[in-house]
DNA sequence: TTAGGGTTAG
């Protein structure tokens, strides 16, 4: 059994935590009689730590101090005071740290009893470690322990955190035929398990089957299952539950109240939000920093600034103060709004109110100073978090890898990704496509194609926008041939391919004089339950003028106004440009009044091309009048 | 002395 258990120690935490029990290396000898008294002195201090109040605010490090203050002790403290203790380590979620601490008590001989076992196998639940779980089970039913309830919902926990839903459901009937009846926490623990597995049905079904079993719901059941609606935006129901536990006569919580709002306002429906604000404060129910940031950051990323400030103003009069959160989300609001002087007041605000900035909030500012291509005082805000010990994440990188691919030094930003992956930080899906698009932009398909196989074979999934990406660039550089056998491998995998890769694709078909296969695939898109949009129109518009296929243009033009996206700018310029190079200036000019009486003006090359032929004498002044 | 859930920002 101790080798069994002692292959799950190989984390630093449990080098670290070896280190300490064992002391400073010195071998374990007879006390003398010094030493004795010494201990004996201490042992009062343990017991006062181990009290109620001496644990809650424990750290790690005092409880493993404690630990070694607590086997040097003589007689061996009760093992009652143990299990205090590796509870007290297991409620931080230093499971590994208890498991070591488990080990170390037998290897000194202090048997475990069925308390110690069965904080045991949560641990090993907890770090999905389900097969030694299941060897501690073993072993204390051989030395005669009975598994109790508290110990099959932990082992029950570990199977819903595990693939092992169906067998989570088996052990719950398997319990009753043992004679150990579930209670509320096994039920609410399963159907946590459920919403885990995408169950949401059944989970919802299991909240009146355990009522029937003599179970009844608590807040942590609603809790949960009103967690798991919203997450997956299932709001009417979260809603109907809500309905349901006042009248179970379980008072909702803010926690509940502020879960729902925010998936309000994430399926923007910001005004229903806002009622159920108000219905909670008229149940006496206060709302805190959470639903005011939530709130705040939806209206912000919505454009309703001024409702946002009244709210913000709102919750600082009722002396409920904004916190780093809520400083970040409008911090980050400011920023993609391009305000970033208004970003960096508020940055100053919370200095001045001693909020410290965190990464998200440090990622904004950086984001915001690449945005403006101030990438010297991004990269001063960067040394700034580090010195000021906020240590930058993968997010971090890949904005400033943004920012430096933006103002095309694609090998700037190839430096930082070296930089990152030496600080021992592995690039996610978002800065490996960055790189490929910064090298495409450079004209370099090369690096852009060993970037893409890099990314591959460092197991990171390319998702649809890489591929866009990867498609756009090599059909920009003449590589139609090679995107074509990437792009029949994905029609035939199982990524979703949405409309703007068959966008990429037309494109892509139409330039290299592909106009028919550019057809086809334009043809087959309804086939496919794709539905083009305005630029699929437009590619294929474009293709056809280009090829001074007239008639083409203009029914896919009329197909368009009949039953397709509405024409727009780019629509109308396509088309005009086609007519002045055709020199045919009344069909020219008419299709300018249209797209005036539209509310679209001429763009740069429609307006270009124009002054061209007012110099070379081919149209007079009257036809720039009308594009603007 | 052992078990369960849920909220905000990139």
């Amino acid at each position: 059994m101790m080798r069994s258990i002692s292959y799950a120690f190989a984390s630093t935490t449990k080098r670290f935590v070896r280190r300490k029990i064992q002391g400073k290396g010195s071998p374990r000898i007879a006390p003398s009689s010094f030493n004795l008294f010494w201990e004996r002195a201490f042992s009062g201090g343990y017991r006062e730590k181990l009290s109620r109040n001496g644990l809650s605010d424990l750290k790690l490090d005092e409880a493993v101090d404690l630990f070694s203050d607590m086997v040097k002790s003589r007689p061996f403290p009760s093992i009652v005071e143990f299990n205090k203790l590796l509870s007290a380590i297991a409620k931080m979620n230093k499971f590994d740290v208890v498991i070591s601490l488990g080990e170390r008590m037998q290897s000194l001989g202090i048997s475990h009893n069925l308390y110690t076992y069965s904080i045991l196998i949560n641990c090993f639940c907890r770090r999905s470690q389900l097969s030694l779980a299941l060897a501690i089970l073993g072993k204390m039913m051989k030395l005669g322990y009975e598994p109790s309830i508290v110990t099959l919902s932990s082992l029950l926990n570990g199977y819903c955190h595990g693939k092992r839903i169906s067998d989570a459901v088996a052990l719950v009937d398997r319990m009753v035929e043992m004679g150990c009846q579930p209670n509320t926490v096994t039920f609410n623990t399963l159907i946590h398990g459920l919403f885990l597995h995408s169950k949401a049905s059944e989970a919802v079904a299991l909240v009146d089957r355990m009522a029937v079993k003599g179970c009844q719901p608590n807040l942590v059941t609603y809790g949960t299952v009103v967690n798991g609606l919203c997450k997956r935006g299932d709001i009417d129901l979260a809603l109907s539950l809500l309905k349901k536990m006042e009248k179970g006569k379980i008072e909702p919580d803010v926690v509940i109240y502020n879960t729902i709002i925010d998936s309000l306002c994430k399926y923007r429906h910001v005004d229903d939000a806002r009622n159920l604000f108000n219905e909670m404060e008229n149940k006496g129910i206060r709302p805190n920093v959470v639903t005011y940031s939530s709130l705040i950051s939806c209206l912000c990323n919505y454009g309703r600034w001024s409702d946002a400030s009244r709210l913000l103003s709102d919750m600082i009069e009722r002396k409920i103060n904004p916190n780093v959160v809520t400083f970040s989300a409008l911090i980050d609001a400011f920023v993609k709004e391009g305000k970033l002087v208004e970003a960096e007041k508020l940055y100053e605000e919370m200095i001045k109110r001693s909020i410290d900035p965190n990464v998200i909030t440090y990622n904004s500012l950086i984001n915001g100073f690449c945005m403006h291509d101030r990438l010297n005082e991004a990269k001063q805000m960067f040394s700034l978090m580090v010195s000021k010990d906020c240590l930058p994440n993968v997010v971090t990188w890949g904005t400033l890898i943004k920012g430096v691919c933006k103002a095309k030094k694609v090998e700037d930003g190839m430096d930082l990704f070296r930089e990152m992956s030496q600080r021992g930080l592995v690039g996610d899906t978002i800065v490996y496509t960055t790189l490929i698009q910064g090298f495409f932009q450079a004209g370099d398909c090369d690096n852009a194609q060993m970037v893409f196989k890099k990314m591959v074979s460092d197991g990171v999934h390319p998702n649809i926008m890489t591929y866009n990406i990867l498609l756009d660039g090599l059909c920009n550089n003449g590589k139609l041939e090679t995107a074509l056998v990437i792009f029949h491998d994905l029609q035939k995998s199982k990524m979703e391919l949405d409309v703007v890769t068959y966008n990429i694709m037309i494109e892509g078909m139409c330039k290299a004089g592909k106009i028919e296969d550019g057809w086809i695939l334009f043809c087959s898109l309804s086939l496919k339950g794709v539905k083009p949009d305005v630029v699929t129109y437009n590619t294929m518009i474009s293709g056809f003028c280009r090829k001074d296929l007239k008639e083409e243009a203009d029914a896919l033009f009329n197909q368009m106004k009949e039953n397709g996206p509405r024409p727009n700018s780019g629509t109308y310029n396509t088309l005009i440009r086609a007519r002045l190079r055709d020199g045919d200036k009344a069909a020219s000019a008419e299709l300018i009044k249209e797209m005036r009486s539209c509310g679209f003006a001429g763009d740069a090359s429609t307006i270009s091309i124009v002054i061209n032929m007012l110099h070379d004498g081919r149209l007079d002044k009257s036809f720039l009048d009308m594009l603007s």
